[in-house]
RNA sequence: GCCGAUGUAGCUCAGUGGUAGAGCACUUCCUUGGUAAGGAAGAGGUCACGGGUUCAAGUCCCGUCAUUGGCUCCA
């Protein structure tokens, strides 16, 4: 007998080789049947594999993120037989399970293309209605490799000579075999529904020089259900998307006239970012921050200091001449340098420390054609930019503070749901990153101490940092789920040594300050982009660009409307008269259609008793208020869903 | 930058080798209304751009540009 440990404590005494489907058994005949995956210890393995000595057995639905892996690996699994049925000749690689489903990467002599979907999922569907088993077997690297060989497939026989003799496992089902780590669910059958979502190409070993294969991206379930609700999710995204709504509430534009990525915004689009602009100003006015502002080109030579150039002066927009032999400038793709150069205009005490400089500085950036989406991804875009230089024992304390001024754009902006991600050097490959070891280590050991007092839930990615210093990147997962990488913080005791930066120390010695790189929203165009997709383009009160639509019932009252608007705008509440000879359901319709929160109806009575008849968006007929009424509704909310502090 | 798809009116899209279309938006006129589309008329296009095949090209072929889904990159 063995004894196994659930994850709650529980302690269950079977025969010994039981499987973790007996386990399940054990427990109840309804998770049995859900079960579909399982990890004995730390070892993923199939819900047939006997456990032979006491164990700790998680078992795996596919409500768990785990048995969703196992689910979508098996899936692909089911994919690439599919693949191998319709592409003779088609050369398996890869097929690992992602974030939403999985997909197979394949070397396919005829192109895969989207009017193959439908084929290929029937042909997937009939795989699993099969309900062949997934069967793991061990076999040795030399039949391993003679099986690949025999079919000339140089890519398994490559991810097989990087692993050992006797690790080497293949899963079998149906007539189907691949080269497989393992951790599968019970049967194909288990699989009821499936869509193929995309084909794109893809890298062998995301290696720009290697061979490009064919990227097969698929999504399965357990449930038809649960795969049209999936589907809906995705149509709901695509209804958010920033430029659809951008588009429609006409708040930015492109021109190829202008060029690739070059974004222009328009009106509604102009005074929305400088609301966001001014809320974080504000905040940073108190929390004692300097505005300054720098030219949007600098000298060459500044960038050769700060290692922009070296770095990337050969992918970014090239050098701007002069009529003067041997003189060049460059756009600026950031604002540190500049702002290093105000730094150092005057002596510093340490007494002045720590200064703060901050400018909604716009860059550029010559970003790949291929890279470039929405306002998400462009080649000119402002960041909410700040540089602290301080003394290295204000570092700590500067750093929470700052932290602090995210959050309080987060919250003020409504997303509730965020993480931070640690960016630190990669171990590996420390010739990508300027500065010394132990300038790295300090700066590095500063992040990590800050986000911990500060209570932030982390986690570590090595290799993310930027080049100078380590990162704090905060990733918000918007109203849908979706996760956004927006603020960042960074620690920098590189370019102060760079542009050799100094402050006189109460000890009469010149000292080297600390800088500090941050900006909350990261960049106003990302982040606005983001917003829109957030919300769905149903923008806070305070935010919104129109407030109010004043709807006159008929062209009798269209002078009453003005006056009322103006009278609104006194109360700083903003708007538009809709003066269209139109019937009042169809300004209704086109002002909800336009997501304007508030809509006023004026008519006869209205007019008549000086009061408004209310109509907010989405929601329909609030009643008759007063003018003075109304406006105090709509401060109200605005203080609502504006955190002051 | 690489692979695939797409590019027709301001917007959304139809048009599969034979005279360039629809809905919405726009303009004018009628209508002056009470909580999600009132009616009529009109205007609007070098079918992304450049070549080619053909008696004939929005449609087929090649190239360029742009958009887009991925890959790679991201100070």
């Amino acid at each position: 007998m063995i004894h196994v440990t659930l994850p709650d404590g529980a302690v269950k005494v079977l025969p010994s080789g039981s499987t973790p489907m007996d386990v399940a058994m054990s427990i109840s005949e309804g998770l049995a049947r859900n079960v579909i995956s399982a990890k004995v210890n730390e070892t993923t393995v199939e819900t047939t594999t006997p456990i032979t000595t006491d164990a700790k057995v998680t078992l795996f639905t596919f409500d768990n993120e785990d048995g969703k892996k196992a689910f979508w690996h098996s899936s692909a699994h089911i994919l690439a037989q599919a693949l191998e049925k319709l592409y003779p000749g088609v050369k398996l690689t890869i097929g690992p399970a992602i974030e939403n489903g999985f997909y197979y990467d394949v070397d396919s002599p005829t192109p895969i293309r989207e009017e193959d979907f439908k084929k290929i999922e029937d042909t997937f569907l009939e795989c699993a209605r099969e309900k062949a088993d997934f069967i793991m077997r061990s076999v040795s690297k030399t039949d391993a490799l003679a099986k690949y060989k025999s079919e000339g497939n140089e890519y398994k026989i490559e991810l097989i000579e990087n692993l050992n003799d006797g690790e080497i496992t293949f899963c079998d089902h149906s007539n189907f075999t691949d080269l497989c780590r393992g951790g599968h669910i019970p049967n194909t059958g288990i699989v009821k529904a499936f869509k193929v979502m995309n084909v794109a190409g893809a890298y062998w070993r995301a290696d720009q020089t290697k061979n490009q294969l064919t990227r097969v991206y698929g999504i399965s379930f357990p449930k038809q259900k649960m795969l049209d609700e999936y589907l809906d999710l995705l149509e709901q995204a695509k209804q958010r998307d920033h430029r659809k709504i951008g588009k429609e509430l006409e708040l930015f534009t492109f021109s190829n006239k202008v060029g690739q990525g070059l974004p222009m915004w328009l009106p509604k689009g102009a005074m929305l970012r400088e609301r966001l602009e001014q809320l974080l100003k504000k905040a940073q006015l108190k929390a004692g921050y300097l505005p300054v502002i720098t030219p949007h080109i600098g000298a060459k030579d500044l960038y050769v200091t700060s290692g922009h150039y070296e770095k990337y002066g050969a992918d970014s927009f090239q050098p701007i001449l002069t009529p003067h032999e041997g003189e060049t400038f460059l756009l600026k793709p950031m604002n540190c340098p500049h702002h290093c150069e105000i730094y150092k205009s005057t002596p510093r005490s340490y007494k002045d420390l720590p200064i703060r400089f901050a400018e909604f500085g716009t860059v550029y950036r010559y970003e790949q054609s291929g890279e470039l989406h929405g306002l998400t991804r462009v080649r000119s875009f402002t960041q909410d930019d700040a540089h602290l230089f301080c003394r290295p024992d204000q570092v700590e304390d500067e750093f929470k503070k700052v932290i602090d001024l995210v959050l309080y754009v987060f919250k003020a902006l409504g997303f509730e749901n965020y993480t931070a991600q640690i960016s630190l050097r990669d171990p590996e490959n420390k010739t990508k990153y300027i500065g010394s070891d132990e300038n790295w280590i300090k700066a590095e050991r500063a992040i990590v101490k800050a986000a911990n007092e500060k209570g932030l839930k982390t986690v570590v990615e090595l290799g993310e940092a930027a080049f100078y210093g380590p990162k704090l990147d905060f990733m918000v997962k918007d109203a849908l789920g979706r996760s956004w990488q927006l603020g960042t913080i960074q620690v920098d005791y590189n370019l102060p040594e760079r542009f050799e930066l100094e402050y006189k120390g109460n000890d009469n010695e010149m000292h080297r300050p600390v800088m500090i790189h941050r900006a909350p929203f990261g960049s106003m165009e990302r982040f606005v982009a983001v917003l829109i997709e957030h919300c769905a383009g149903k923008f806070p009160l305070w935010l919104t660009p129109e407030q109010v639509a004043i709807l006159p019932i008929s062209e009798k009252y269209n002078e009453n409307a003005e006056k009322l608007l103006n009278l609104l705008n006194n109360y700083e509440i903003r708007g538009f008269v809709d003066d269209r000879n139109e019937k009042i359901g169809r300004k209704i319709r086109d002002t909800e259609l336009k997501k304007v929160p508030f809509m006023l109806v004026l008519g006869e009575k209205e007019v008549e008793n000086n009061t408004v008849s209310v109509r907010k968006h989405g929601e329909g007929d609030m009643g008759t208020f007063k003018i003075e009424e109304f406006a105090n509704i709509i401060n109200e909310e605005i203080k609502k869903n504006l955190v002051n502090n």
